[in-house]
DNA sequence: CATCCTTGTATTGTCAACAATAATCAGTTA
DNA sequence: TAACTGATTATTGTTGACAATACAAGGATG
C-alpha cells in the first residue's frame, strides 16, 4: 500500500521488521514493471500471465490489479480483464487539480505541524537532488526526487487520509514528470527554486504565503507537462479541452 | 465500487444494465449491516463467519473487506482480520478537513460545469428534504438525502478522481452525521438553507461566492458534530487534541 | 451480401482445500 | 508467583480446480 523511499533519509535505528505479503511484492514489481515502460499503456495484463511470470498463483495479482486501478496505472473491466491505463490530456487536469486542491491543505498542516526532522528530511532530499544535478542525472532520478521531496511535505502534515489519496496519485504524477522531462531540460533549476521557497515558506510557518506558492508551483508544472503533451500529441484521437486548470 | 442512491432521483429512461459481481453485493450487504448498526464498532469480522452467512465463498468477502478498508469504515491487519472502524474525534477532523479541501474544488468546478438537469436533480432531492421534514423523518434519512445532495454537487463538478475520493468519505460521513442528529434536534432548518444558498450560488456561477458558502456549510456541519462528540465523549480514553479544523 | 445465430475458446469469477501465522493456554522453571 | 517455553487452535494467506462469461469465428438464413 505504501511504496517505501528507495534511499532512506534519516533512517530510524530499528525498522519493525514488518512482514509483507505477496500482493504487497506483485504491486511493487508490477508497478515498477509498468513505470519502467516494461508494459506499455493499452497493454492486456492476464492474470493466469502474471502469476507465472511473478512465480505466485492467481490470488495476489488478483489483489494486486486492484491495488493498481486504485492508484490509476490500470484499468480493469469486469470479465475482460486488466490493461495499463493510458494516461490522456484529461487525465493530466484530473490529476493536477486534484493534487492542488490536496497539496494546499498539505501545506497549510505542514507549516503547522512539521517538526525539525521534518525540515532536515526535506532539506537532504533537496542536497540530494544537487549532488544528483551535479552528475548527470537521469529523468527517472530527477523524477522520484521531486515526488519524494513533496512526499515529505504530505507527511508533514500528518493526515493519513490525506496522505492515502496522494499515494493513489503519486505514480501518475511519476509518468506526468518522465513525459515533462523529456521535452522541457531546463525546468530543473525551476523545481530546485520552487522547492527551497516552499521549505522557506514552511519553516516560517507563514500559512498565506505557503499557500501562494504551493498553487504556483504546480500550475507552472502543469503548464510544463501540458506543453510536452500538446507537442507529442499522445492521445491522437481528437480530444481537444482541458487546457485550464481547476 | 459506486454505491446506487436508495431512491434515484430523476433517473434516466434506460439503465445500462450493469452486471455485479458477488464482491460488490458483498461490499453493499456488509456496508448496509455496518451502518444499520448490526455490526458495532471494534467488532470482528471474520471472513468464514461472514462467507456463510452470505452464502459465498471467502474470495468475495475478502475482497469486499479490501473495499470497506478503503471507505474506512473496516481495519483490516495482517493475518489478524478485519474489524469494524471506530471513529474517533481525530478521525472526524481528518475526514471534515479532507472533506472541506476536495468539496471546495467540486464547488468551483460545478459552478463551471453544472447543467440544467443538475441543477434540477439538487432541487427534487432539496424537495424530498421539504416533504421528509412533513412528516417527521428518520435520522436515516435525513442523513440520507443530505449525503445525496453533496452527491450530486460532485458529480456535477464531472472529475472522476475527485468523485473516487468523495466515494471513500461518503460512509464515514454517514456515521457522523447520524451521530449529529442524535445529540443537536434544530440543525434541519440550517441545513436546507445552506443548501438552497449553494444552489443559488451554482446557478449565478458564482466561484467566489460558491467557494465561501461551502467552507462555512461545512466548517458549522464540523462544529455541531464535534458538539456532539466531547457531548457523549465516544473515545473514551484520552484523545485530548483536534478541536480546530485544518 | 449482410445479418443473425451457434459454437468454440480464452479469460475472469468463484470456490474449497491446504499452508502459514499469530494468539491462547498449559506446563515448566527460576 | 511470575516469566518463559512449547503445543494447540482459530484465523488468515495462498493455491489449483471448476464455473461463468465475453469475444471471435464460422455457418445458416433472409
Amino acid at each position: 500500500m505504501d511504496a517505501e523511499p528507495l534511499l532512506s533519509v534519516a533512517s530510524p535505528p530499528l525498522t519493525p521488521a514488518v512482514k509483507r505479503s505477496l500482493a504487497d511484492d506483485v504491486v511493487d514489481r508490477l508497478r515498477d514493471a509498468i513505470l519502467h515502460g516494461s508494459f506499455k499503456p493499452g497493454e492486456a495484463l492476464r492474470e493466469e500471465q502474471l502469476a507465472t511470470m511473478l512465480d505466485v498463483s492467481r490470488g495476489p495479482v488478483r489483489e494486486a490489479l486492484v491495488q493498481l486501478e486504485r492508484e490509476g496505472l490500470v484499468v480493469v473491466r469486469r470479465h475482460r480483464g486488466a490493461t495499463v491505463a493510458r494516461l490522456s490530456r484529461g487525465d493530466l487536469e484530473e490529476v493536477y487539480s486534484l493534487r492542488l486542491a490536496l497539496e494546499r491543505l498539505a501545506m497549510l498542516r505542514a507549516a503547522r505541524y512539521a517538526t525539525d526532522e521534518d525540515f532536515a528530511a526535506m532539506e537532504a532530499v533537496m542536497a540530494a537532488f544537487d549532488v544528483a544535478l551535479s552528475r548527470g542525472p537521469s529523468e527517472k532520478e530527477i523524477a522520484e526526487l521531486d515526488l519524494r521531496f513533496h512526499d515529505l511535505i504530505y507527511r508533514a502534515a500528518r493526515h493519513q487520509r490525506m496522505y492515502d489519496c496522494w499515494s493513489n496519485l503519486r505514480s501518475q504524477i511519476y509518468i506526468f514528470l518522465l513525459l515533462r522531462n523529456v521535452a522541457n531540460p531546463d525546468f530543473r533549476d525551476v523545481t530546485i527554486k520552487a522547492h527551497a521557497d516552499l521549505l522557506e515558506a514552511l519553516r516560517a510557518r507563514d500559512e498565506v504565503l505557503v499557500a501562494t506558492l504551493i498553487e504556483e508551483h504546480l500550475r507552472g508544472a502543469y503548464d510544463r507537462i501540458l506543453e510536452s503533451y500538446t507537442a507529442t500529441e499522445h492521445a491522437s484521437s481528437g480530444e481537444a479541452p482541458s487546457p485550464t486548470l481547476i
